[in-house]
DNA sequence: ACTGGCACTCGCTACTTACGAGTGCCAAGC
DNA sequence: GCTTGGCACTCGTAAGTAGCGAGTGCCAGT
C-alpha cells in the first residue's frame, strides 16, 4: 500500500479541514486551502487511493470526502503535530486550580476546567482507592450501637459510612477498636486490606469480636466493593454543539452511557502508565459510544498514577488540541496532588 | 369568562390527548375519543372560547389545538384527577430504597428511582445543612499542622474538610479543641452556628487561639458558605424522548442549566411546607427552562422538611402521574430518614 | 507522473401541485 | 339560545419536477 508523503499530507489536510468546517472536503477546496503544489486531479487520484485503503469515505457519490475512524487513527498516530497550549490556556488552568481547598474541590474544578477548555464532555476519576493507602481510620460513636467510620486515604480521598453494631459498645471500646484497626490497617495499601481483615477479627478481645466483625464487613464493603471508584462529569451541554450531526443523529445513547458510573470508569479509569490514550469511534468498547472519541490520561503525584481523566466528543474532534489540553491538565492536577 | 363544565371537560380532553399523542388535537378526534355527547361543531365553538381565554392555541391556522402554559396550569389546578400509583410502582419504590446503607446511597437510589419512574430528569437535594443540627464534630489529626474536620449532622449529612493550622498542635490540644467545639456547637442548628463561632475563639486558651481561629473560619466556610447544599441528578437521557420537539428545538439551554448546581437548587430546593409544587413553562424563573416544567416536593422525617426533590420535563408532561410519583417518593424517603 | 478536460452523478433547493385535516361561520333545528 | 350539519377556506405536508453545482472518475495529452 503505497502511502507516499503527499498522500499522507492530503489525509492530514482532509482531517484538518473537515474538523474545522464539519463539511465533506473536495479536491478543489483542498488545493486552494493548502499548498500542496499539485492540481485537483492529482489530489483526486490520491483520494481514490486513500479511500481504497479505508482512510476516507464519501457520504454520497457526489460529495467530498470525510475521514473514517481509521483515517483519524492514522492522523493521530502519525500526522498530527503537537499543538502547544496557548498562554491563555495555561493561565486558565492555573487560575482554575489555584485555591482548591479539598480533594472534592480539586476534582470538581478540574472537570469543569477540562470541559471548558476542550468544549467537550469531561470526566475525572477520583483518585482510585485501589491505588491509595490508608492514612487514618476514625471511628466516631453516634450512639452505643452506631459508629461512623471515616477512612482518610493518602490521596486525599475520604470515605465514610454508618455502621450498625450488633452489640452495644462503650466509649473505651471504641478507643480500642480505633487503635486496633489503625495499627493493622494504617499505612496499608487499600488493595492489601482484604486479607488483613480476618486477622483483625481473630485478634480482637472476645467481647469486642461481634462489633469488630460487622465493622470489618462494612470496611470491606465500603473500601473495596462499593463506591470503590468515583467520577465527576461536566460539560454534557457541549454534546449539542455542531447540531445533532455528530453522534449519528441522537444524543440518546451517549447521554445514557454517561449516566452509568461503571461505564465512565471503564472509559476513563483504565489508564496505563503515563501515556495519553486516544480511542476513536469503533475502537471504543462501549456500544453506545461507537460514534464518539475519547482522549484520556492518567494523573497522579510525580510519575505515579492514582486516577484517570479525559474527555469525550465526536470523532470529528480537534485531536491535537484536545490531546495537549488533556495532557496538560493531567500534569497540573498531578502536581497539585503532589503538594499534599 | 364563561367556562362552563363542558368547556373545562374539553380542555381536559385536549390536555390528555395532546400529552398522549404529542400532536395538536382537533375537534373531530376529540369527539371520537371522549364521550362528550356533543358534535364537533359545538366543540369547535368551545375551543374558540378557550383559545380566546388563552388556554389553548393553534400552532398554525389549519391545525388542531395545543394547550398553553396557562391551559396546563388550569388543568393541574382544577381538572386533573389524582392518579393512584400502580402496585408495580409501589413495589418498585420499596425495592429500590430498601437496603440503602447510607445517606449518599439513599440520595443516589432516590434520584435514579425518580428518573426511572417518571421517565424524566430527576433532581434530589441532599438534606439541607441549614435545616440540620450538628450531631458531632470530629477532629482527626493528620499531621501536627493539619486537621481533618468531619461534621456529622442529624440528617445524616457528613461534610469533611482539611484544615491547615497556623501553629503546630499536639495530640492533647486536638482533644481539647474537639471537646470545646462539641460542647459549644453540638446539638445546635447549623443556622445558629455563625454567631457562636466568635465565642469559640474568645473562650479557648491563649495557646490554642490561633488554631481555633483558623478552625472556626474553615467551619464557617464549609458549613455555611460553601457546599452548604448539594444535589444529585439523573435521567438526563430522558430529555431526548419525544424527539427534539419538546424544548423548542434544542436541548442546549436545558443541559446548560442542569450543569449549574445553583440553578438546580433554586429549582428544587425552594420547597414550602408539605406542598407538592408544579411550575409550568413560563412560571419558571430560570430563562433556560422556560420551555420546561418542574414538579417538586419537600421531604423529611415526619412532617418536617429537610430537603427537596423533583423532576423536570417538557411542559407536555403527564402531570397527574408525575405529581403522584414525586409525592410518593418524597414520602418514602421521608419515612426512610425517620428511621434514623 | 501529473494535468486539463469532460461527461456524469446526485444531493440540495426551489417550485408546483394535490391532498386533507382542521377551522370559522352561518343558517337551520331542537 | 344552545346545538348542529354544511360548506368554503386556510395552510401545512407530501410528492413530484426541474435546475444547479460541487464533486467525482476517467482519459488523453504533456
Amino acid at each position: 500500500m503505497g502511502l507516499d508523503d503527499r498522500k499522507l499530507e492530503v489525509l492530514r489536510a482532509i482531517v484538518e479541514d473537515y474538523v474545522a468546517t464539519q463539511e465533506p472536503v473536495g479536491s478543489k477546496a483542498l488545493v486552494e486551502r493548502h499548498q500542496l503544489g499539485v492540481s485537483p486531479a492529482t489530489v483526486r487520484n490520491d483520494m481514490a487511493v486513500l479511500e481504497e485503503e479505508g482512510y476516507i469515505q464519501q457520504p454520497h457519490t457526489s460529495a467530498g470526502r470525510v475521514p473514517t475512524d481509521r483515517g483519524y487513527r492514522l492522523f493521530v498516530d502519525r500526522l498530527s503535530r503537537v499543538k502547544p497550549l496557548s498562554q491563555a490556556e495555561r493561565r486558565a488552568i492555573e487560575r482554575f486550580l489555584v485555591g482548591a481547598v479539598d480533594l472534592d474541590d480539586v476534582v470538581h474544578r478540574t472537570v469543569r476546567l477540562l470541559a471548558q477548555l476542550t468544549r467537550q464532555v469531561a470526566v475525572v476519576q477520583y483518585p482510585s482507592l485501589s491505588r491509595s493507602s490508608v492514612r487514618h481510620l476514625e471511628l466516631v460513636p453516634i450512639s452505643t450501637t452506631r459508629l461512623m467510620v471515616v477512612m482518610i486515604a493518602d490521596t486525599g480521598r475520604v470515605e465514610q459510612r454508618l455502621v450498625e453494631l450488633p452489640t452495644p459498645v462503650r466509649f473505651d471500646d471504641v478507643t480500642d477498636l480505633r487503635r486496633t484497626v489503625n495499627e493493622k490497617l494504617g499505612g496499608r495499601r487499600l488493595s492489601d486490606v482484604p486479607p488483613l481483615v480476618q486477622a483483625l477479627v481473630d485478634e480482637s478481645s472476645p467481647a469486642l469480636r461481634p462489633a469488630m466483625s460487622t465493622l470489618s464487613t462494612v470496611l470491606l464493603e465500603t473500601l473495596v466493593e462499593r463506591h470503590e471508584e468515583r467520577v465527576a462529569l461536566a460539560g454534557t451541554a457541549n454534546l449539542t454543539r455542531g447540531g445533532v450531526l455528530d453522534f449519528q443523529g441522537s444524543l440518546r445513547p451517549i447521554l445514557e452511557a454517561l449516566e452509568e458510573e461503571v461505564i465512565l470508569l471503564k472509559l476513563i479509569g483504565e489508564v496505563e502508565p503515563s501515556r495519553t490514550r486516544v480511542l476513536i469511534g469503533d475502537e471504543n468498547e462501549i456500544d453506545n459510544l461507537r460514534s464518539a472519541s475519547v482522549v484520556r490520561a492518567g494523573y497522579g503525584p510525580g510519575s505515579t498514577i492514582v486516577g484517570g481523566l479525559g474527555v469525550l466528543g465526536p470523532t470529528r474532534m480537534d485531536y491535537p488540541g484536545t490531546i495537549a489540553t488533556v495532557r496538560a491538565v493531567a500534569r497540573y492536577v498531578g502536581d497539585l496532588l503532589a503538594q499534599n
